[in-house]
DNA sequence: CGTATCCTGACC
DNA sequence: GGTCAGGATACG
């Protein structure tokens, strides 16, 4: 659940929590955390100074004076929950670190799929990462060199954080309905118009929290056009959309840049469900 | 390209 | 007691 503005929100809490702070102690309450961060790492965490935290996509970078950083990803679940030293652990804690003036941050992560992972001075511990979303350089002739020989559809290929880093399910889900578009198309198949109507779609969505659209509507009018919203799977994932507004096609003129691949939809081009 | 894996709470 | 969700990664 969490994606970039989450993610942004809680570094930011990290950032007051934490910044200028000396490490005194780590506490690792979960067998995940106790390998991803072997005593060895623990030893090098105590009493280093940190020194910046920053945010790329959903990773968060905890750097150290020593030049060695601490990496987190919050996968699902996760979170930072301040606090002092002596209060009682929040619920889920996971790995809790505690800081010389007796303030604490504890890491706390019903499913324990975050990762926590220290990396050597000079080491990116950051995989390959396309812009940012919220980043005013991701524009639509970024997503097109992206996606243009992308033959996978559009909503996986919007979850790859190669190609625009910070989307997970929900975001991508609700960012193809608010820019109708269906999220069975190639990427590929997209146009310039839609390729913007997207991008505008995914700054929208991210900025405003607003309640859902589509996401978990299955069986539920659309807000926009009253057609069924319905689910489908995608690379595993569900994908809600409707069929009604969410076009499968821009227009003629999308036509000529259509590819073998787009072809295979073209038999959902109609709309599956009447309205009302 | 698809599918399994990690992990646990929520739900049936 | 079984299934599902979900991000990223590993694997077939």
């Amino acid at each position: 659940m969490p994606e970039l503005p989450e993610v942004d929100t809680a570094a930011g809490v990290l950032r007051t929590v934490a910044n200028g702070k000396i490490v005194a102690s780590v506490e690792r309450l979960h067998r995940v955390h106790r390998r991803l961060l072997p005593p060895a790492a623990v030893r090098r965490l105590i009493g280093a100074q940190v020194t910046a935290i920053e945010r790329r996509g959903k990773h968060q970078l905890i750097r150290l004076g020593d030049g060695s950083t601490l990496h987190v990803h919050f996968r699902m679940t996760g979170d930072w929950e301040p606090g002092l030293t002596r209060d009682p652990l929040p619920p889920y804690a996971r790995v809790v670190i505690n800081f010389t003036d007796g303030s604490r941050v504890a890491l706390t992560d019903p499913r324990a799929l975050s990762t926590l992972t220290l990396h050597a001075p000079g080491v990116d511990p950051l995989p390959d990462l396309g812009l940012d979303a919220t980043d005013p350089a991701f524009t639509a002739e970024v997503l097109d060199r992206a996606l243009s020989k992308r033959r996978i559809a559009i909503k996986p290929a919007l979850l790859d954080q190669c190609v625009v880093a910070g989307l997970g399910n929900i975001y991508a889900t609700e960012a193809l309905w608010l820019a109708r578009i269906d999220p069975r198309r190639p990427a590929s198949s997209l146009d310039r118009r839609e390729l913007a109507r997207l991008v505008k779609a995914i700054r929208r969505v991210l900025e405003k929290g607003e309640p859902w659209s589509v996401y978990d509507r299955e069986g539920k009018r659309c807000h926009r056009c009253g057609t069924t919203i319905e689910r489908i799977t995608q690379a595993g994932r569900s994908t809600y959309w409707c069929p009604g507004c969410q076009d499968s096609a821009s227009g003629p003129r999308s036509s000529a840049k259509r590819t073998r691949g787009a072809r295979s939809d073209a038999s959902a081009r109609r709309p599956r469900t009447s309205r009302r």
